[in-house]
DNA sequence: CACCTTTAATGTGTCGACACATTCTCGGGA
DNA sequence: TCCCGAGAATGTGTCGACACATTAAAGGTG
């Protein structure tokens, strides 16, 4: 599946540590999908392609594993997840009670000037997906991601960690999986707005509805892509 | 501070591999209090000390690095965590949030079996505490734990394994240093109670609100505790 | 032909050693 | 005396190799 891509010499993300990178670059694989779900990882395998010793790569595995990226068993090795519809759901569940109160804590305490960047990042996504018409929102990362501005600002620094450090990578692989359900950005982006506004107006109880209740739609789409196309979980 | 334990050659948690065996046992010295918060951890001291390479100590310390038990800096070492009061009144808020979803899961889903073996627990507390007449309540681990428990009857497996898997401990090492706090755990006692009769009711809405007062009294305490005895932040 | 046993192959767990970075120590200068 | 820089000491990052467990393959037996 993957092929001696070895180092790219340029514009290689440096940050002192082979271990480091690796992390990064096979946790963009699995969440981009090139690795695919289930499938098994061999450590020299992996150590060959990235070019390393098994040392770093294990860390690396280990991290993945820590963000649930990987499931590990001993002496057996360990596996790309595949979360099947129940544990889609619990995962929504926990977002769902988390990010609420992360809303609701930042519309206490957001600044207004974060509160104006937080304005931007939502006018850009919808200058961009009306080009696209409608599919393939949804992809940003990191500081271009409406809901990961959000947990930043409510100024929670543990919950920020659990929510964008930790969570983060797999709640975005699947929102990537499913980016091809039609009609739901139009309805997210009317969602995101009325969140923005209780935001700007400092309603934390309200804020924390709204995101709650966003985060379940979200479920609720989840679910009917389930029944419409039925499980693929392979092993 | 540690000197020379090797292997305790007797009833030692045989787990298959070294690597296990060493995380489970720096765990219980983090959580039990014989490695002082915030101080430096040497590779080659506990590898020495435990009587095994470095290799397996590695896997250990990211292991509890994702339990939070650990921070580590690249290219500098480990340090044993060590929270302010701002940080632990984060993790109270979280465990809100989190334990008081569990908890209306729980009374919504926990069998009448359970709801037993859950009392049992709860009567065992109260005759142990009874007989040390307040002080030390609150040590007891795993299936022992009336919160754990809980956690577990939400069948919610995702969030158990964040309450009971990674978070766990680090409570339970906060737990055992404020352990001396004198009246609270009489008046835990009856807190615990009436969320046991919500969940026996099936009530799940007032579970999860006596959840959430429960944790937040116990936060509250944290704050007095704090504010009586400024905290001690080593480093 | 199917099933169990034995054997080979692959893979994980563990180790010891070396290179480089950081930190500590010591000597010199203002 | 205090501050700064050079060198030593300690510690982390990385590597390659070996032992053992697991899995796959081959062969024998009912």
């Amino acid at each position: 599946m993957l092929e001696s891509l070895e180092i790219p010499p340029t514009a290689m993300s440096d940050s002192a540590t082979l271990s480091e990178n690796v992390f990064r670059r096979i946790q963009a694989a699995i969440v981009g999908g090139e690795i695919t779900p289930g499938s098994k990882i061999s450590e020299p395998e992996l150590a060959r392609v990235y070019g390393i010793s098994r040392g770093p790569l294990r860390e690396a595995i280990h991290r993945l594993e820590g963000q649930r990226l990987l499931v590990r068993i001993p002496h057996v090795g360990a596996r790309v997840v595949s979360l099947d519809r129940a544990e889609l759901i619990e995962l929504y569940e926990i977002r769902e009670s988390l990010e609420g109160m992360a809303c609701r804590l930042a519309a206490e305490r957001m600044t207004d000037a974060q509160i104006d960047e937080l304005r931007q990042v939502l006018e850009t996504h919808e200058r961009d997906a009306s080009f696209q018409a409608g599919v393939g929102y949804y992809q940003q990362e990191g500081d271009f991601d409406f809901h990961y501005r959000i947990i930043q600002g409510s100024g929670n620094g543990t919950l920020t960690q659990m929510l964008c450090g930790d969570l983060y990578q797999l709640v975005r692989m699947y929102r990537i999986h499913f980016s091809a359900t039609p009609n739901r950005p139009r309805q997210a982006f009317a969602e995101h707005h009325r969140i923005l506004d209780a935001i700007a107006d400092h309603d934390g109880e309200l804020a924390e509805l709204l995101m709650r209740r966003h985060i379940g739609a979200s479920k609720r789409n989840i679910e009917r892509h389930y029944q419409d196309a039925p499980h693929n979980n392979s092993h």
